[in-house]
DNA sequence: TGCATTTATGACCCATCGGTCATTAACGCA
DNA sequence: TGCGTTAATGACCGATGGGTCATAAATGCA
């Protein structure tokens, strides 16, 4: 009955699989989560065979790590970047840095990946302290530095908010959770969602 | 060789059962996730076997509808009477709102539900929809219904917190998923995070 | 006490999926 | 063109776990 499907003629591509796998792995964990990807779905997605897949990466955690590095990686580094190279007023960097929170964390597939992180972390230690060190690490610092900066520069006045970075980020990382979870319920208009938290933060900062 | 194990005498306990698996059920789901959880496992905390559930349960889904509605709804109709039954300075009541939602969610049991439908929720509408009509648009309603009393007497002035509560609960809800996903890395102390918190807002909304 | 009814049991079924490995085919060098 | 090397394949294995159901025990009524 089953006619023998044609299959489809390899090729031998080592060095642009590792790139085509987690890419396709990036899709499948996005839309099943971490337990609900298979590793077929994976495969058919980079247009390859199962076995393939373990060529390059030993199991499906280390794939999943692979994903965590190369979503997160070049976020952070473009708002360090940013953060960096500017020297105007301190209020408007911390919107810059917010903004850009928001347009890599809410409204990128990258809250995706926390989500998952969240959600099925529990038994993974290790995927959670990659997650940590490569994105919510440098993010604390991040907020940390600028704020720091503004108080540095009397443009701050020191508060609770600027003791706790982690009270700057929390309605970025609840947005992204919103987003995901409740928006069918009672969707949530990111940007004045965004203009309110700036508007609070910067209240509360401003010498 | 398997002496057969001295299986326990029966026992035919038709009201108390529901109550006994919802209660393991919620221990088991708290440990590994929805997805994680077994039935079996469920059973054994339960004292019960397997086959027992179902008839009482159709399935898991409806387990785990049972364990949202029997966590939650108590935790909700304690704040509201609480808010019901005050009638002092709005601060005060907006203070003692978010004191008991970090009971409730950060320092609880119930952040773990929470977790639950954040990272698995995805295929699951119908246990997202309960969970936001069990909680979420209850505690936003609450917040709302505070903050429009402050300002109706006075008290606090409109503003971007005003306008969206969310941006009022949205710390302790991160705080929830921090104690659950990074504390191991990175601790928080739950009292000073909320002490800045209320600084924040209540800055934010005074007169 | 005997029997019908209801509740409880757990072996079993079957679909799923991560991971393996013997086999096959593409490649490139001589 | 032939051959050794190595990338690629996919059938297969074994474990897992939600859900079923024939069987058995508890209960209570006559």
């Amino acid at each position: 009955m089953s006619e023998a499907l044609p299959s489809v003629p390899r090729k031998r591509r080592k060095s642009a699989r590792p790139g085509e796998i987690v890419e396709a792995a990036a899709q499948s964990f996005i839309e099943h989560g971490y337990a609900g990807t298979k590793l077929d779905d994976v495969a058919r997605r980079a247009g390859i065979a199962k076995g393939t897949i373990y060529l390059y990466f030993a199991a499906k955690q280390d794939l999943f790590e692979a994903v965590i590095r190369d979503t997160l990686e070049p976020l952070i580094s473009g708002v360090e970047t940013m953060v960096d190279s500017y020297d105007g007023a301190t209020d408007i960097l911390l919107q810059m840095v917010i903004t850009k929170a928001y347009e890599n964390i809410v409204k990128s597939d990258a809250r995706h990946v926390m989500r998952i992180i969240i959600g099925e972390g529990h038994k993974f230690p290790e995927l959670r302290e990659l997650y940590y060190e490569t994105s919510i690490k440098h993010g604390v610092a991040l907020i940390s530095r600028v704020v720091q900066r503004g108080v540095d520069r009397g443009e701050f006045r020191p508060g609770p908010a600027t003791q706790n970075p982690r009270l700057i980020m929390a309605p970025c990382i609840m947005a992204a959770i919103w987003s995901m979870t409740f928006d069918e319920f009672a969707p949530m208009d990111i940007d004045s969602f965004m203009a309110g938290h700036l508007d609070v933060m910067l209240n509360g900062l401003r010498a």
